[in-house]
DNA sequence: GCAGCAATACTCCATTTGGATAGTTTTTTT
DNA sequence: AAAAAAACTATCCAAATGGAGTATTGCTGC
């Protein structure tokens, strides 16, 4: 059985697509989420072995959207893989998402025998799990290239996390390899004070340690 | 009918290839050609109605490659779609057969069934035919844009510090963010080991703190 | 056989960190 | 002017980290 959940803040979608899955006995759906944050709420709560392989993500909800979700959920459980399950096959959409860290991006309209045939084979062997017309799309974006070098939607990723300029630039120290203590001093401000910023910046960041941190600062290049 | 043109220097594979499509009755095969220079001459001697809509095209040929063959082809008869079908699965085969303008990357693994499904796909809907575990692959050339950005001449140091498989390893995880007692759990061996390892490792890379080494290991690029 | 190294495991101890809680002040938004 | 957000300060406590030392095992090269 392959363990998933999903994520989508439409009952309706989660019933239907859960119906969908439930069809052969392949998937385990080890939870639902109604938008970004319960899912990584729900995550922390489960151990290795009851945490979901693969994550169903829709792109659009309220609170925490997929693509926040997604670029945390990869940077906290690298084992896990996501896929956008989604109606938009927008360029700007699906390259953020594949950005983000998806491993796949499905259209709602495809039939159910294709979404788990596509995940049985992610599940397997790792392939992408890619809507043809999506498979286009993205073959288009590396054609053009304007959309990797260009920023239009690398803009609109900017500061996802909502940092303030004070937590980001705790955050670059962090990055840096200072102790609070050697920030307080270069801010002339408290450690305690320090302290507080980061601990800030880790809720927003959705992480409890300075490595997870970092770990999210380097990969999504917040800096660079 | 969809016409198309298969374009492989060995008979056999073609041979097989147009066997594989003569199962339906969905293509007609208009030519073969055995490297890139005879495709395109092929191409020259005819008119418009007459010429394949979808050229399945091997990459390792004589003469001229798939590759060089694709980008002049795609200058020359726009409206011709070029389906990459070859055993490579390399990232720079890949990325530079889409730059060339491929629409399409089919490994010859696939089943006859799944190759004919693709290419009626793309004849019908101008989806991309590409197999999963390209998809996949692409995917990660976005990830990282390694591929787009990596030059010939930056051949990675390997190992400049020195460490030892069981410190990689042991790097590995801390920039994964995992703690002492989780990367001992992983590993089956006790806390204190891998404080020791943890140790040593910051011996060779001479910083004395977990930030400092994540910032050594991220922007040396020690992995990937 | 022996020296050297990597990997394993442990202890003691000081420092750093993270979490919770409880505030004040300043700036921005409404 | 009131409300909200951001920045600042502080303390207590528990957990994680880092440093230094000791020691056993197994493997490799001389």
């Amino acid at each position: 059985m392959i363990k998933v959940a999903i994520v989508d803040d439409k009952k309706n979608n989660r019933l239907i697509l859960a119906d969908k899955l439930k069809r052969n006995n392949l998937f385990d759906i080890k939870f639902e989420a109604s938008n970004g944050e319960i899912f990584l709420e729900k995550m922390a709560t489960l151990t290795f072995n009851e945490r979901p392989e693969i994550i169903l993500m829709d792109l659009e909800m309220p609170v925490m959207n997929g693509i926040v979700a997604t670029t945390i959920g990869t940077s906290l459980y690298p084992g896990v893989k996501y896929v956008m399950l989604t109606i938009f096959d927008d360029d700007d959409k699906i390259f953020n998402a594949i950005k983000a860290g998806a491993c796949g991006y499905l259209l709602k309209e495809e039939s159910s025998e294709v979404i788990a045939d596509m995940l049985v084979n992610l599940w397997k062997s790792g392939a992408g799990a890619i809507s043809p017309s999506i498979a286009y799309k993205i073959l288009q974006i590396i054609q053009h290239e304007s959309v990797i070098k260009a920023t239009p939607g690398q803009q609109k990723q900017d500061n996802i996390f909502q940092l303030s300029e004070r937590e980001k630039e705790i955050l670059k120290f962090l990055c840096q390899g200072l102790e609070y203590k050697e920030i307080a001093e270069k801010l002339s401000i408290s450690h305690n004070t320090v302290k507080k910023h980061v601990i800030h910046v880790y809720e927003k960041l959705h992480v409890n340690n300075k490595a997870h941190a970092l770990h999210i600062a380097y990969t999504k290049s917040l800096f660079k």
